[in-house]
DNA sequence: AATCACACTCAAACCGCTTTGGATGCCACA
DNA sequence: TGTGGCATCCAAAGCGGTTTGAGTGTGATT
């Protein structure tokens, strides 16, 4: 059942069936309840293709994910971050549209997506320091809301992101308070814009406090449970180990308990630890009691958050960038306590069984 | 840059230029390449609007991800499934566009895929027993492909799945040779296919030696750390606890070995486990040395033969149904070892901190 | 020299919708 | 009575490709 089909049905022309439909004012009220009605008894639905090659318009985003074929991680807070995105498209009629691509065609895939005309607007992940896609998106000129932001980037753009300086140093704040002195940072990968602020947070923090951040104490890597664990490993086996740790995610967080409880520690009570918490669906940090200690911000609102900025862009293109800065809560779980007393060796627990 | 232009430009018509870029025959080979060098010249990409609505393909692969607002879980495994599945799309010109709903509408959401014309096929994730979207799927009459199979339904479709009976049979094969006569079965949710099939598995080979299996040593629930935790702390306080676990997933399974260190005892010499592994890219279970036993099978392959199975389909309707069974391989990690001596009360370690 | 097959190329219809630029009829107002 | 304004509706022209159904011109065949 077309538009043609329908119009002939109900003996009008498809112009103002098409306008009953869209809802201009031109067309009289009874017939616009005759076409809805008939609409909905043939269960016509506008062909969508039709639809956008009349308007010009794609009615969909594009997520543009690279696949790094070295390390071939995909994005653990992905998928929350696309269900959160999707609920607003879904609900205004937008197509997410998921364009998974080598690492090395990630350019070609922005350029395509705008020359077939297959999105509107653009999602921006994970943006690194002076991130070249955002030049590159200006270039191309179309429309995108980055989830993070890019140090060092000059050209204005829209942004939805979580204060991660403030969130580590606040972390860092509470664990100072705690007594501890030696912090370890379990940190991401340190190209990636998130984790430079996280580490400035780490270090202004304890700056404030008079300490010098000690570089074995810090670490960056992908945030998997094997770097967690062998960050935290390596840490825990020096000769002045820290009484806390600060961590990047929870999948590396249980990375970094692991290491702990293997060498006999307990954490929370021998060594305290802080997560950051993207509130993954499936990786809930506990329920009533959270087991870590963490800062936390849901990937799934920023995704939200970003579609809307983004859906508002493609709809009024005028407007200058936008920006929403979420803060971090600090959720207190059951991996903090107070440094332990002695600063002196610990009661030598059992170490590498 | 469209058609039109560069045909202009050319002293060609449409038809001609639309022809040799599409490699049709009739057109000479000189002005075959003329055409395609004046095309990359002026980086001509023919708008996918135009093409899907003259061709009345979608040139795009739908995935509902129905959002239940009960239990908001993101199927972990997802992310990787999309990123295998996304890579054969590209590869063939297909767009992937995910539809992210409410549980309720799911139904709705994929009548429109079809209707709306914006999906040439779609992907049907997570099936459970008797699943209604098979006959649903059918019925509307779209190419698709099962993630998984649903027992209790008698039509006819294609799917890949893992074989998880197989995988649990064997598994607790392993653990019985390696003596462990209680093993507690950490499952998914039961109504899910792929659980009912792997305690299938467990029933089988337990039944196999003789021994009958034990409710209490039975748990099924979300794959979540959590629990995971929950399941195997209930079990391990039992009067006569399990030896060994059979677990569902890797993050199920840090719950578990959280609730193994906990009660002071050692995954691997007190207590043995074996996880299904879905090979995420985000969750590697160890590099060199796995950390867990496990059956492993890459969930990120079975979407790149998931989404080829669909565009073969797709381009070939009249085809029956195919299917791809794959084998978990068993990886002998560092989580299992013979069960303990004394089948006596386990020396009493520190229960419950 | 007429015929035919063949290799090329093109004009025009079409996909299903939106949107521009009129028509038409009716009523009010001068 | 003529005119203008308003409320409705419609024909037709896009949008940018694909595809059908003809033409052409050439060389080979008869």
């Amino acid at each position: 059942m077309n538009l043609k089909e329908l119009a002939t049905k109900l003996g009008l022309s498809p112009t103002t069936v098409s306008r009953a439909l869209n809802g201009y004012p031109e067309v009289n009220e009874t017939t616009r309840e005759r076409v809805m009605a008939a609409a909905k008894r043939h269960n016509y639905r506008p062909n969508t293709r039709a639809i956008r090659l009349a308007t010009g318009r794609a009615l969909a985003v594009g997520h543009v994910i690279p696949l790094a074929t070295r390390h071939e991680i995909v994005n653990p807070i992905f998928a929350d971050f696309i269900a959160g995105a999707g609920e607003t498209y879904s609900r205004n009629g937008y197509d997410m549209i998921l364009s998974v691509v080598p690492d090395e065609s990630e350019e070609q895939a922005y350029r395509d997506l705008k020359s077939r005309g297959s999105a509107d607007g653009v999602i921006l992940h994970a943006p690194r320091m002076q991130d070249s896609r955002i030049p590159l998106l200006h270039e191309i000129g179309i429309p995108f809301v980055v989830h993070g932001r890019a140090t060092g980037t000059d050209l204005p753009y829209s942004w939805v992101d979580v204060n991660n300086r403030r969130a580590f140093q606040r972390a860092t704040e509470f664990l100072l308070d705690l007594g501890h002195l030696r912090i370890g940072l379990v940190n991401g990968l340190e190209f990636m814009d998130f984790a430079i602020r996280r580490r400035t947070g780490y270090v202004d923090a304890l700056a404030a406090r008079g300490l010098t951040p000690d570089p074995s104490l810090m670490a960056s890597d992908e945030m998997t449970e094997i770097s967690g664990y062998r960050a935290a490993s390596a840490m825990l086996d020096l000769p002045a180990p820290p009484t806390a740790f600060l961590v990047a995610s929870m999948i590396s967080g249980m990375g970094v308990r692991r290491a702990i409880e293997e060498r006999g520690l307990r954490m929370g009570r021998d060594i305290s630890v802080i997560i950051h918490d993207d509130d993954l669906s499936y990786m809930k940090n506990g329920d009533d009691v959270p087991i870590f200690t963490a800062t936390r911000s849901s990937v799934r609102d920023a995704g939200r958050i970003a579609a809307d900025l983004l859906l508002g862009i493609i709809a009024n293109p005028g407007q200058g960038p936008e920006h929403r800065l979420l803060e971090a809560e600090l959720i207190i779980g059951q991996s903090t306590g107070p440094a332990p007393r002695l600063s002196a060796p610990r009661p030598s627990a059992p170490r590498k069984a």
